[in-house]
DNA sequence: CACCCTCGAGTTCA
DNA sequence: CTCGAGGGTG
């Protein structure tokens, strides 16, 4: 570490450049003059080293011409060009961000969870390789992997990790990390032409903690956790930035450290042992982590693991495991890779943290069904890397089985390292002014009394649910949302300000019948109280103790008001419905509301299913209606089926049928078909023959079910069931024993895992789209369930 | 009738 | 991600 920190001193933000800085051009003048000369002698350097592979210049010489630039650039930030050295890497206009495709795929590793499970799979390991073997065990720092690749020792280039076949060039921040040394310290003629190193770049605590602390004070937004600060900072652009923002960018990115743990492309390497990587790695002057060691047998690595699940905290960094590999080099090639990770690597992920904090109260939310669901609501704590502040508890039988009061001390954990749950009290803690739960009698949005759906049923619902504004609200969302017709701008602020604006009295929409019948001008008047984005709660005025509003769909007058006019008023004229409010009048409605309605006309052609998904109707996701859309055909077909004929779809059963028929059986529910209708919505899947018209079984993928996971390359993950759907096969959402094809991209989690655990054959994204387009024959044969490492193990992408 | 697949719904945070 | 429950199969 200390090591890393020593050879920044040659980095742009150092004191050296500091000393450089005092002696800046007295004037712009001065300093334009100056800064074209050393840009024209940069570039004419750079063209030399990177084009014609010849030095002009020492690099020393090379980087004092660099310093010098960035200094006045720093002085005079008018002078900066957007073709400045400065701003460009390796002679190619700036890259930030851009895709870098790494020499070397960047693989992720399989996880295990408990000390048998990693014996497990040392002992497999030790299996394959015939012996015993040594383990490299280090600490699994959460931050965010990079490559680094270095060129006859000089820095040209820093990439995220991305899918890990394409990252972000990030290299031009990447400049200002101090721990990140420009160059390697190694002679010239002895750095290897290229290499690729892999490292993870994250916040200290102390430095986040105190990153937090400043943002603060300056009245700026907290960072969740160090991950995200990191990812932040290096994720920022320069452009548009004032020299005081440039100069905390820069502040904060140099304080983000780095510890690196391999290498990528590396043709021949002069070492034996991940071990020696690492001496060399050092001796390049790359810091490495003070935290490893190399174990001699694989429980002396579960002890090391033991003991840092044990000391997590100790440590200057968040750790999220245990990263150990095989030691001997030579092994590595031996076992290979699977297409996604390599299987001399396993990565110890710790349980998922728990904490203790105050449950203050326990609230009660309804959803769009009218499901009453009580939340916990916490004094907010740090839980494996976020801030939580509430939790679901499900329904009331879950209170009382977990025993928590209102007032009590709780256990708090991340299920899957994600969703946040209270698991119970700490009865110790309590000194008797805990209070019991009492599920309301009545919806806490409404007042309707809350009931059973059915006999028997733990959930309590709102009957309300034509009118429960929570209930109207949740479905208007619910129209907006992906699954549904994905209508942007309608999401859960677009819907409340649309069903439960302060103003006009009378909400635009009283229903989700008027959706389509809306306006600019219906739009226009609308006011929402302001939230504030983390408690939720509702900001006052500081003037007047009112709640702030806002009018989100009129953004601001079209020109400045002058003379008399600006003097007579300087607040917003009232809202006159019948007056010009568009045009030629004093406002721009804003861009909001005109996307909007954009946006509601583009969805009225959208495809029956997904207007069966509006609807709301029980049972019925994007899978069930997709069932009966390709079946009927029409909604009209679908209202005058009965219960039996709706039963016969595949995939519906009685439930889901009466389901549907009970719902076309609502008044207000035929009311929402008619007015969406009568606003232009064809509910109809064109071409469709007719009810109960086979399903097109032709298809290349006729029988076939087949699971996409990750990214797809060329697909979104709809489009990518969409083309499985088209095809005549079967979308699953989940791998099973009836999986025929598990198409996986980077990223896929632990459907490929379990994938490779049934043997379910995998491809990638140019297989999937060879089976999409002409059926599994395209694909030839499957490969044998053992492949050789030797395919997988090389560089480039994997060719599984 | 007992299983195993699936699906739907609610949910959290950046 | 996880739970609960519908649907289908043996």
């Amino acid at each position: 570490m200390a090591r890393g920190a020593k050879r920044s001193a040659e980095g742009p933000a150092n004191g050296e450049a500091e000393a450089v800085r005092q002696s800046t051009p007295p004037d712009l003048a001065a300093a334009r003059e100056e800064a074209e000369a050393l840009t024209e002698r940069i570039l004419e350097l750079r063209e030399a080293y990177y084009e014609k592979d010849a030095l002009l210049a020492s690099d020393e010489e090379y980087d004092g011409l660099m310093h010098r630039l960035e200094a006045i650039e720093h002085a005079y930030p008018e002078v900066q060009g957007q073709d400045s050295p400065t701003q460009t890497v390796g002679g190619r206009a700036s890259t930030l961000f851009a895709p870098v495709v790494h020499a070397e795929r960047m693989l992720s590793l399989d996880n295990v969870f408990s000390r048998d499970e990693f014996l497990a799979w040392a002992a497999k390991v030790e299996r394959d390789a015939g012996r015993k073997v040594d383990f490299l065990c280090e600490l699994k720092i959460d931050g965010l992997a990079m490559n680094l690749r270095y060129e006859r020792g000089r820095l040209v280039s820093a990439a995220t990790r991305g899918d890990g076949v394409t990252g972000e060039d990030v290299t031009e921040n990447v400049r200002w990390i101090a721990a990140i040394p420009q160059r390697l310290d190694v002679p010239e003629a002895e750095a290897p032409a290229r290499v690729e190193v892999r490292g993870e770049v994250y916040f200290p605590i102390a430095a986040f903690d105190e990153l937090n602390r400043r943002q603060e004070e300056a009245g700026d937004r907290l960072f969740a956790n160090p991950r995200n600060a990191a990812s932040g900072s290096l994720r920022q652009k320069e452009e548009g930035k004032s020299t005081d923002a440039l100069e905390r960018m820069h502040d904060r990115i140099r304080r983000l450290q780095l510890l690196v743990h391999g290498i990528g492309a590396w043709p021949d390497p002069p070492v034996a042992a991940q071990s020696q990587v690492y001496e060399l790695l050092q001796s390049w002057g790359l810091p490495t982590s003070p935290y490893y060691r190399v174990a001699h047998s694989a429980e002396e690595a579960a002890d090391f693991i033991t003991y840092y699940g044990e000391h997590r905290h100790s440590v200057e960094h968040e750790i999220d495991g245990v990263v150990v590999k095989v030691d001997e080099l030579a092994l590595h090639e031996e076992l290979g890779a699977t297409s996604r990770a390599p299987r001399w690597a396993i990565a110890y992920k710790y349980p998922p943290e728990q904490v203790n904090t105050k449950l203050l109260d326990i609230v009660v939310s309804v959803g769009r069904t009218g499901r009453a669901t009580p939340f916990a609501v916490m004094e907010p704590v740090r839980v494996a890397g976020s801030t939580v502040r509430q939790a679901t508890l499900h329904n009331q039988d879950v209170v009382r089985a977990k025993g928590v009061l209102i007032g009590d001390t709780v256990v708090l954990r991340k299920a899957g390292d994600v969703i946040p749950e209270v698991l119970g009290p700490v009865v110790e803690l309590r000194d008797g002014s805990e209070r019991e739960f009492v599920m309301p009698a009545n919806c806490p949005e409404c007042g309707t009394p809350l009931a059973p759906a059915k006999e028997g049923d733990v959930d309590l619902r709102c009957p309300n649910a034509r009118a429960c504004p929570a209930q109207v609200r949740g479905r208007v969302e619910h129209i907006g949302s992906r699954g549904a017709l994905d209508i942007e701008g309608l999401g859960e602020v677009g819907a409340a300000a649309l069903t439960q604006p302060v103003i006009p009295a009378t909400p635009p929409l009283v229903t989700e019948a008027g959706l389509f019948e809306l306006t600019l001008r219906d739009l226009f008047p609308i006011e929402v109280v302001v939230r504030d984005a983390e408690t939720g709660l509702v900001k006052l005025d500081e003037s007047t103790g009112e709640p702030d509003t806002r009018t989100p769909f009129r953004r601001q007058r079209k020109a400045p008001l002058e003379g008399r006019e600006a003097s007579k008023t300087r607040s917003d004229p009232p809202f006159d419905p019948d007056g010009p409010f568009d045009g030629d009048a004093a406002y721009i409605v804003s861009s909001a509301a005109t996307e909007l309605i954009d946006e509601l006309e583009k969805a009225k052609t959208k495809e029956l299913w997904r207007f069966l998904v509006g609807l709301s109707i029980r049972h019925v996701g994007p899978v069930a209606a997709r069932a009966l859309a390709g079946y009927f055909g029409s909604l009209d077909a679908i209202r005058a089926a009965s219960v039996e004929e709706l039963a016969a779809v595949d995939g519906v059963g009685p439930i889901i049928g009466e389901a549907v028929a009970d719902w076309f059986a609502v008044d207000w529910h035929q009311e929402i078909v008619r007015r969406w209708a009568d606003a232009g919505v064809r509910f109809e899947v064109r071409g469709h023959p007719g009810p109960g018209a086979a399903a097109a079984a032709g298809g290349v993928l006729a029988g076939l079910t087949v699971v996409a996971t990750g990214t797809l390359e060329g697909y979104t993950r709809e489009g990518a069931e969409e083309a499985i759907l088209a095809a005549g096969g079967k979308a699953a959402g989940s791998v099973s024993k009836k999986t025929d094809f598990v198409a996986a991209g980077p990223g896929a989690g632990s459907k490929l895992a379990k994938a490779e655990q049934l043997g379910v054959r995998i491809i990638d994204a140019a297989q999937f789209k060879l089976l999409v387009e002409q059926g599994p024959e395209a694909l030839g044969p499957a490969p044998g369930v053992k492949p050789d490492g030797d395919a997988e193990s090389g560089s480039g992408p994997d060719r599984n």
